[in-house]
RNA sequence: GGUUCCUUGGCCGAGCGGCUAGGCACUGGUCUGCAAAACCAGGUACGGCGGUUCGAGUCCGCCAGGAACCUCCA
């Protein structure tokens, strides 16, 4: 592991060299999505940022534990039916089990992760079934007296917790300030201080999804499962948590004083936090209802698409704005995306094909380092693209008979291009270029275009011309070449 | 109101105080029967006003505009 990564550190607010805490694995946990709706672009930016950090640890030499939840359980809603389970009141609307929209949601979420080439984690637990782990830990809090019953429910004391620790120190807010500004919520007259959290929540009778307890029939509460899931599969010290940046408070900050109370430190050394998806310069999500999902973005089926836009559009879309920036959506950038990606992509199936010359025209290893010295930099995956362009332009230039490359020197291009592209981008063709499936097609339309090259030789540019015309026509995309043609459906 | 952060060329989007980011679009050229593709060259830029510095898009201050969080959210 030569190379040095570093990552920004939201505990620290800078960028920091990284050191597993074992030396050759790296425990990770990442929040995943909350499964009572279809997954939307926002969803795959989180997904999609720590998959390159899973993919590039993985290359390193690291052996990565992935840990990544479904929560299932234990959010509360604040409009309408004050207090109720989110996933209870979707399921009792379309009267359904709210475990099968649960599973139903859970599907379709692993499904368009997979058009997105995110590698699956290592572990990825469900909230509603480490409901035991999480009552023990309201009772460890409870037994080293940092929280206090109060009707049935149980609540974090954050003041008791700021006597020796900071409550904040993550998110850098105090509590005077969160007093003056916590707004009128369900539970308010039962805590002490606004600012306290549920750590145990007692249900309302209508309230479907509940646990037994020695407190009340009820469910955890809304923080505490990301501490007993990333604790029992992870340890209580563990080296990275990331999630988006809308979970850093309250949600991260009341995980760290649980577990700080729980096991005496923060649970992670590294808190990663990727910023959002915004449309129209305002974050898209569920909460605005101004969200595209990402089935409407494969098959183009929302009135703000212009079109449909391949899973790897969609991913090579993220990748070019650095996680730590929001990116704003736009048919335009997301086009100009597809653009480049397909000239990237198309430059790489070109690979195999050159040939080794006897000089070195450009400098691999030079390249190399700078590509290994962008994704280091706290992923800096736009800096990495930027140079494997330049990567592309050499392909094309080699093509063209312009430059050469060394034999090792190839070799190492090659190399160099498909880790970056394939196994650290994660990128894949998505359509067959040349040819296709189809032995027959592959057959015919050589066959004609043959007769084109027979065509040109002879001079007769008016069959030659309709020829490639008609073909286009067809939907194919005809690429004349120095000593023939290729050709590939678009 | 508080906390954190942002404002870069036609669009998207990197930028470590001094060295061409990159992509898309555009213009000219090379190649080609023509085109496409590819390559070469080119033009536009750092919200405003001050300050620090030999030197600032990059640091500091103020102003303007915007965002996220403070409530479930990726």
């Amino acid at each position: 592991m030569e190379n040095k990564l570093f990552i920004y550190n939201t505990l620290s607010r800078k960028k920091e060299e990284f050191k597993s805490i074992n030396p050759n694995s790296v425990g990770l946990y990442v929040c995943g999505p909350t499964v009572y709706g279809d997954p939307h672009l926002g969803h795959s930016r989180p997904a999609i940022t720590y998959d390159i950090l899973f993919r590039y640890l993985n290359h390193v030499g690291y052996k990565v534990r992935y840990v990544r939840n479904i929560t299932d359980v234990g959010h509360l809603e604040s409009d309408g039916d004050v207090g109720e389970d989110k996933i209870a009141k979707k399921a009792r609307l379309e009267e359904l089990e709210p475990m099968e929209v649960v599973q139903y949601y859970t599907d379709r979420y692993h499904q368009y992760m997979d058009q997105l080439n995110v590698k699956k984690p290592s572990i990825e637990p469900r909230a509603s079934g480490h409901v035991i782990e999480q009552l023990q830990l309201v009772d460890d809090i409870l037994a080293k007296g940092y929280a206090y019953e109060s009707n049935g429910s149980v609540y974090f004391d954050v003041d008791k917790y700021n006597e020796t620790n900071n409550y904040g120190r993550l998110s850098g807010r105090n509590t005077e300030d969160m007093l003056s500004t916590t707004r009128e919520l369900d539970g308010q007259t039962e805590k002490r201080k606004s600012y306290d959290f549920a750590l145990w929540k007692k249900a309302a009778p209508e309230h479907i999804m509940r646990w037994p307890s020695k407190y009340s029939d009820g469910f955890p509460g809304w923080h505490l499962e990301c501490s007993a899931m990333s604790a029992r599969y992870l340890g209580t010290e563990f080296d990275i948590h990331g999630g988006g940046m809308d979970l850093l408070f309250p949600h991260h900050e009341c995980e760290i004083a649980q577990s700080t109370v729980a096991n005496g430190h923060t649970p992670a050394r590294y808190w990663m936090h990727n910023n959002m998806i915004t449309i129209n310069g305002q974050k898209m999500g569920k909460s605005l209802g101004n969200f595209i999902t990402l089935e409407q973005f494969f098959n183009g089926n929302h009135e703000l698409l212009e079109q449909a836009y391949n899973p790897m559009t969609v991913r090579f879309f993220i990748l070019q704005a650095h996680y730590r920036s929001t990116l704003d959506f736009s048919n335009e950038a997301l086009q100009a995306a597809q653009k480049g990606m397909e000239r990237l992509l198309e430059g790489c199936s070109k690979l195999d094909k050159l040939e080794p010359g006897s000089e070195s025209s450009f400098d691999v290893k030079d390249l190399s380092d700078k590509c290994y010295a962008a994704i280091s930099d706290d992923l800096n995956t736009p800096i990495l693209i930027a140079h494997l362009f330049e990567g592309l332009k050499w392909i094309n230039t080699i093509l063209a008979g312009k430059a050469s490359l060394k034999e090792e020197d190839l070799e190492a291009l090659k190399a160099l291009m498909n880790t970056m592209v394939f196994d650290i981008l994660g990128l894949e063709n998505s359509e067959q270029t040349s040819g296709g499936s189809d032995q027959l097609l592959d057959e015919t339309v050589n066959l004609l275009l043959s007769l084109r090259v027979d065509a040109k030789t002879n001079k007769d540019w008016a069959t030659a011309d309709k020829i490639r015309n008609e073909l286009q026509n067809l939907g194919f995309v005809i690429t004349d070449t120095k000593d023939g043609f290729e050709w590939e459906i678009k």
